[in-house]
DNA sequence: ACTACAGATGTAATAAATTTACATTTTCTA
DNA sequence: TAGAAAATGTAAATTTATTACATCTGTAGT
């Protein structure tokens, strides 16, 4: 989180001295970063401890860990601040905006995301009789990318997007079966009801969606993304494309956990490509 | 200037002792802007003037300047040097990894981008009788990933991911519609063959993929993401997520041009999903 | 208005970190 | 292999940050 927007916003927490100190740092932060706290405080016109409990009021380790955090602020000008689309964007304005958002939002992902998690997943996955993928509406198309992943492993995959073809799939899973479920609410009903069935068919269910929804309960494992919601206005933009870089992550993990060998084979599945292609000049 | 760009751009230049320096910050570079002089030092087994005298080589005033720098650098998700998963990666490793390259790729794009071209197949889409997308392959999701937000718009779209659909709706097209294709390579024969069909059908045929490739010489326009290849090993990756947020930026620039009313719409859309939903705590 | 107390601030000492000056080692060249 | 130049390390000096404690300021209760 934006250390600036952090003093601003909790300038009214500040006493005195420390609004100071604060002032002096919004008015000048590329200055204040190449400041000594001597020199801070004097432009302060505070002591040097001040400064110091100024660092320490927001979260910082000390002085020299606060202008990490500063730095940190002020690097590329204005990072991904304006999110959010305005309908008098221009073409750029609007171009640049979704990109840096779906950047920011990937970035939280990453800070969100349990790594031991992953590897559980990993660890099934690679051991999994046939793997299932299941999404529906916008989670359609990322069930069908994590299709064409898994599919070049040469383990046996398949990926519906129609409700009727995943219930028949899950009353037929069995033990050694994985199906992993896309829903970026957890709430859709018919799906909550599918993880159950397949679940009582003895099968491993992972979910891919959000922590603590009804979908989330029915999981054996939950991989969360964890993107802030605001980002979504009116349909699924950047937590979609977490959860396929999430997809992205779980093959990796998958390719490693096979080894060499195995990536011959990956090999092998490209090279087929090349007869349905026109030459490279 | 990215200073970890630098670091690996320079390091031929550094001496041996200086070199190992280099190393343990590219290893661990969120952890080397926390570490004092004495412990990195320590970590690369020099003394502490030499990673003073390293500091300075990269231009910077001392040991905190640098720092200062480094954070810089790695500040908001802004990605940096170990692109490439390596066999030896903990899930930790190649989970961050994964996520900073795709980041860096979706930077690439957002660069390299035309903003004009953006406009003009916004343009071309908001006029259109019909949409259609089509994508095979890795791309066949990200083409129903573009049918998923244009179809809520209340505006006549078809999605194919399969050759004879493809063959058949081009060979009906006609003015007015608008065909996409998807392509990473832009060297898919079949897909080149079908542009040329559909715009001998007065189609307008706008390509999603590689410029001065076959596929996009039969565009009447071209949107490339120009992502580095060396990123997608295997299967692609980063550069499927650059064209996922393209069309991203083409439903949002689509909405914008339609206004107000029309966002009501999206809502209703929204809103009809309700129902299908468990309730939010 | 005075006292007692809590919070805020400053002073000075201490500790930590960085830099400098110089000594030693290594490497290259003749 | 001697000698110079470069690289690296050691230890002292300097700068910088932190701690402990003293002082001040404001406030609530009498």
């Amino acid at each position: 989180m934006n250390i600036l927007d952090k003093i601003n916003t909790q300038l009214s927490e500040f006493s005195k001295s420390e609004r100071k100190v604060a002032e002096v740092i919004i008015a000048a932060p590329h200055e204040a970063i190449h400041a000594s706290i001597a020199t801070l405080a004097k432009q302060a016109d505070v002591s040097e401890p001040t400064v110091n409990r100024f660092c320490r009021r927001l979260d910082t380790k000390g002085y020299p860990d606060f202008k990490l955090h500063l730095a940190q602020s002020l690097a590329n000008g204005t990072p991904y601040v304006n999110r959010h689309v305005d309908e008098s964007d221009s073409p750029q304005a609007y171009t640049e905006k979704i990109f840096e958002s779906t950047m920011a939002c990937l970035d939280t992902a990453r800070q969100s995301i349990d790594v031991n998690s992953i590897n559980r997943a990993v660890d099934l996955l690679t051991q999994a009789r046939q793997i299932s993928f299941f999404g529906l509406g916008a989670s359609a198309s990322v069930a069908h990318d994590a299709q064409n992943k898994f599919f070049r492993f040469n383990v046996p995959v398949v990926c519906f997007d129609d409700i009727v073809m995943m219930r028949m799939s899950c009353i037929n899973s069995n033990d050694g079966d994985v199906v992993v479920f896309f829903s970026h609410t957890g709430r859709t009903k018919s799906l909550v009801e599918l993880a159950q069935v397949a679940r009582s068919n003895e099968a491993i269910v992972i979910g891919i969606t959000e922590l603590d929804t009804p979908l989330a309960k029915e999981c054996n494992l939950v991989l969360s993304s964890n993107v802030p919601e605001d980002t979504d206005m009116y349909m699924p933009m950047a937590s979609r494309i977490a959860q396929l870089v999430l997809v992205d992550v779980l093959a990796t993990g998958f390719t490693l956990r096979r080894g060499n060998k195995f990536r011959d084979n990956l090999k092998k599945v490209k090279d087929s490509l090349k007869i349905s292609r026109f030459e490279k000049k």
